[in-house]
RNA sequence: GGGCGCUUAGCUCAGUUGGUUCAGAGCACUUGGUUUACACCCAAGGGGUCAGGGGUUCGAAUCCCUUAGCGCCCACCA
């Protein structure tokens, strides 16, 4: 078959895939093979693929591919994420466009409509994980929300509620008021903003005195239910047992006494609001307050703004102030920058509010997770610094807020049979709530319609921490035979955004549940970001379209593209022209195959000595680097794998391998020398596949026509790992030799058609790979004497030995005594300082004996290399 | 406020327990090159007081202290 003069990578990439999947090569079932298991951290269903996981999902993809050729039973389990807050959001934005609100519909409706959104757009990011070229087991491909997943939340919740850790109770928590839910605390991110800081005098009940508090929400004056101050503050201290009036309200409220207060901030004198600031809150359990909401759930003001009901609650801001304004008991406003908590989906300011939520508590489960990354090292954190991370968080762990007040999601299965908020049973099914109903309440007459589901659903992050044990159906059957084959799995790639959301849970799960580790090694990819290192973001519209990049410079170089520059855990800097550095990088390797597969093979030549020494060397050459590529592999430094690889190719491979074998314009190549150099070229293949899996792919039937299980993506990564190191030192050596002709040909200007012959001078020494040099740095000649007397030329030195060349360029003679006397005095500094160490006793008895025997032969060559000057100087 | 990390060539980054000329790579740049695989190319080259200062050591980009700048994580000062 001819080879086209392009590669066409769209073409050729619907190809392969459709070819690896028609012959089930993603496919994984348990056999007598080793597993390597990864579980892709699942998108959100409804999202898009972007740069962040296309690094992701090309490093897995690398990672499964390069163990699928070491012949492990590769697995990679692909799937999706309902992502409960973002989804619904969504999907009420868009019912919000038909104009149905939310409000309206039933839970059941609602659903209805979110699983149509679904169908319509799940799955979409998956099919773009196709045209990257992932390899994943589709026939494996899960959603959060698929029944048997489900099923298996419903029952993690079941069991850790009997063993007693998990709760309901009445606290603060974060209230996102745009999707009218809690979130967890690693939910909430805190901005930085400028805002106001009010100053308002509170007047003091049966005096004419009046104290100043500072708050930066005066809205919340409302709910203010005492005022405090330190009671070490002498401005104050007479104020003890005395009340203070409210502005715009009707009531007093207490001074209360509390070291809590900073007597150095603002007025040193507080507003305490129980029901809408944890402080506050834990001020008034300590004092017994009365506890004010002064919110309704979308953080408009409810009947007890008064006159403020109704607005919300920065519109009622302005609204109290200017009305304290009115009333003269405005200070003064100052402006003032705090830190204030944001909702990670919405990124609407966060209110706290008092309500009942379900509650994991953490610290026991926590434990074994500790142990495993800290302390036995059974899993590994990459990079490593993340485990300062990791700990911090982990000793510190607070109890989970489960609940969230959605749709869509798991509904926790929490039955109420009562009046009281405590009288619930937790069970799978209504059914069986029933049942445990009745015990419970000791009422047998309790019927299905005494019982109330609980509204609330979990979590998000409660479903996506079993991942890795419920796709393989460990919780609902826990001895089956894919969990016990695929768990724990190897790696997971992700990001360390997700660290305390996702890969710390995941740990405690494992560890809950299967009393194993979910995986070995957890690789923390950095952010993809701009080139100006800017985080990618609509607003700035600096993120690429990654299907357009696709399209643009073909997939296996969009990967090449990432991978060039993405160490873990360090932020990838995304430029459009690493992409066309990989564009190229394809071309390069396209056109080496074009240039072996257009020499016509004569079977009754002899290679030529130059092609023999030049793939002996790329032979050995080529082993040492697989140790090289295979040793950053484990190191999990893929961009240092690549790089490796990329100038192997490149420079080793195509430039002095291909340039040296290469026949006469138009003359045929030997048999032996053309087969063997196929053989290495498969191996460079083999080695490229995992990066570049559509290129090498095409590449790799052109050799030949391949059978069934014959694909490259089956074949096997190279594990000989054989060389000779000699081997490869002579014929560096002469490619020393080689750039130093070339160098002088530069400087003296003669054209690449002009032959030249090169006389040794002093020298009994043959030079390794001769027909190589005499090739390559196009050679008239080759002598082992000094040229004729009186004939011009020009001298250079590689390493210990000196050439000549003759041309009729001729260097000034007194500039070439000149150059040697330079070089001459640098080596005997050179040779100075080394004999300076050496003759250092602590130096010699310090130093390791590898090291000194090392200056010693620094020292030999030095002194050789000043006779051979001196020779050419004519000192001696 | 607490903790962690970073600062090496114009850019992005390697540099593995201090010791192979260790001061590197890729890109970019400069110079020369095209009837002969690839200009998405070939050949060659120039770039750095390893952030500043101090110390330990026979020896420091590497270890310690310190200053400056940057980044990340955590935290309830209104």
């Amino acid at each position: 078959m001819e080879i086209p003069s392009k590669f066409n990578s769209k073409l050729v990439e619907s190809k392969w895939y459709n070819y690896w999947q028609k012959n089930g090569y993603f496919k994984s079932v348990p056999d007598e093979r080793e597993p390597y298991t990864i579980v892709i951290p699942p998108p959100n269903v409804t999202g898009i693929l972007h740069m962040g996981h296309m690094l992701n999902n090309s490093l897995q993809d690398i990672i499964i591919r390069r163990a699928r050729m070491r012949g492990y039973n590769a697995c990679w389990v692909p799937g999706t994420d309902h992502a409960s807050i973002a989804t619904e959001a969504k999907v009420v934005a868009k019912l919000k466009e038909k104009g149905i609100e939310k409000n309206s519909l039933s839970r059941d409706s609602f659903l209805e409509h979110a699983w149509e959104w679904t169908h319509e757009y799940g799955g979409v990011i998956l099919d773009q994980l196709k045209k990257l070229g992932c390899s994943c087991d589709w026939d494996r491909t899960k959603f959060t929300l698929d029944p048997d997943m489900s099923e298996s939340v419903l029952k993690v919740f079941i069991d850790l509620h009997n063993k007693g850790l998990i709760y309901r109770g009445y606290r603060m928590v974060n209230w996102d008021p745009e999707a009218q839910t809690t979130l967890s605390d690693e939910e909430v991110i805190y901005e930085e903003k400028s805002g106001n800081l009010y100053y308002i005098s509170y007047e003091v009940e049966g005096s004419d005195e009046k104290v100043i508090v500072a708050t930066t929400r005066p809205e919340t004056l409302f709910g203010d239910t005492a005022v405090c101050i330190n009671p070490e503050d002498e401005r104050y201290k007479h104020l003890k047992g005395k009340e203070v009036w409210v502005p715009l309200t009707q009531r007093k409220v207490p001074v209360i006494l509390d070291e809590y207060v900073a007597m150095d901030f603002g007025t040193g004198c507080l507003k305490v609001t129980p029901a809408h600031d944890i402080n506050d809150k834990i001020l008034g359990e300590k004092h017994g307050l009365e506890i004010i909401d002064i919110f309704n759930p979308d953080a408009t003001l409810n009947e007890q703004g008064l006159d403020f009901e109704g607005l919300n609650r920065f519109v009622a801001r302005k609204k109290v102030v200017k009305a304290l304004d009115a009333l003269g008991v405005l200070v003064k406003i100052e402006s003032h920058v705090h830190k204030v908590g944001t909702s990670e989906r919405t990124k609407a300011v966060i209110e706290p509010r008092l309500s009942d939520q379900w509650f994991l508590k953490m610290e026991q489960l926590a434990k074994p997770a500790i142990d495993a990354v800290l302390k036995s090292d059974e899993i590994e954190l990459l990079p490593e610094k993340f485990k300062n991370t990791y700990r911090y968080w982990m000793e510190n762990i607070r109890d989970w807020n489960i609940s969230r007040q959605l749709w869509w999601g798991q509904r926790i299965p929490a039955f109420y049979y009562g009046s009281s908020k405590n009288d619930f049973v937790v069970a799978l099914t209504s059914k069986e709530a029933l049942e445990l109903a009745k015990i419970k309440s000791g009422n047998i007459h309790l019927t299905l319609e005494n019982l109330h589901q609980d509204e609330d659903v979990l979590d998000t992050w409660f479903s996506s921490w079993l991942w890795p044990i419920s796709v393989f159906d460990g919780i609902r059957n826990p001895k089956n035979d894919e969990i016990n084959y695929y768990y724990p799995t190897q790696d997971l790639v992700t990001g360390p955004d997700i660290l305390f959301f996702w890969v710390a849970r995941m740990i405690i799960s494992g560890y809950e549940f299967r009393d194993k580790k979910p995986f070995s090694k957890v690789y923390l990819t950095g952010l993809v970001r701009d080139k100006k290192g800017r985080k990618m973001s609509k607003q700035l519209g600096n993120s690429p379209d990654a299907l357009k990049l696709i399209e643009t410079y073909g997939a296996d170089a969009v990967r090449v593209g990432l991978m060039l520059s993405s160490a873990a855990g360090n932020d990838l800097l995304f430029d459009e022209n690493l992409c066309q550095q990989g564009k190229n990088f394809s071309n390069k390797i396209w056109n080496a195959y074009r240039l072996i597969d257009s020499w016509e093979i004569d079977t009754t030549i002899a290679p030529p000595t130059e092609a023999t020494e030049a793939l002996e060397w790329y032979a050995n050459h080529f082993e040492k680097r697989v140790l090289w590529i295979d040793k950053n592999f484990d190191r999990y430094r893929i961009s240092d794998a690549l790089m490796s690889l990329y100038k192997l190719i490149w420079d080793d491979f195509c430039s002095w391998l291909l340039e040296l074998i290469k026949p006469e314009y138009g003359m045929p190549i030997d048999k032996i020398t053309h087969d063997k150099v196929i053989v290495l070229f498969e191996n460079n293949l083999r080695l490229l596949h995992p990066f570049m899996p559509f290129l090498t792919e095409e590449l790799w039937h052109f050799i030949s026509p391949r059978k069934e299980n014959e694909a490259l993506i089956v074949s096997s990564w190279p594990t000989s790992n054989i060389f000779d190191q000699e081997t490869i030192d002579s014929f560096e050596y002469a490619k020393e030799v080689i750039v130093a002709i070339r160098n002088f040909r530069k400087d003296k200007n003669i054209s690449l058609k002009e032959k030249v012959t090169v006389y040794i001078i002093n020298s009994i020494v043959k030079l390794p790979c001769e027909a190589s040099i005499i090739k390559l740095g196009l050679l008239e000649g080759l002598y082992y004497e000094n040229a004729p007397d009186k004939i011009l030329g020009g001298s250079f030195r590689v390493d210990k030995l000196e050439f000549f060349i003759p041309t009729k360029v001729t260097e000034d003679p007194e500039a070439e005594k000149e150059k040697l006397i330079t070089e001459l005095n640098y080596t005997k500094g050179f040779l100075a300082s080394v004999e300076k160490k050496l003759s250092n006793k602590r130096f010699v008895e310090n130093a390791p004996e590898q090291v000194i025997s090392l200056e010693r032969k620094k020292a030999a060559d030095a002194i050789d290399k000043i006779n051979m000057l001196e020779k050419s100087l004519g000192i001696h």
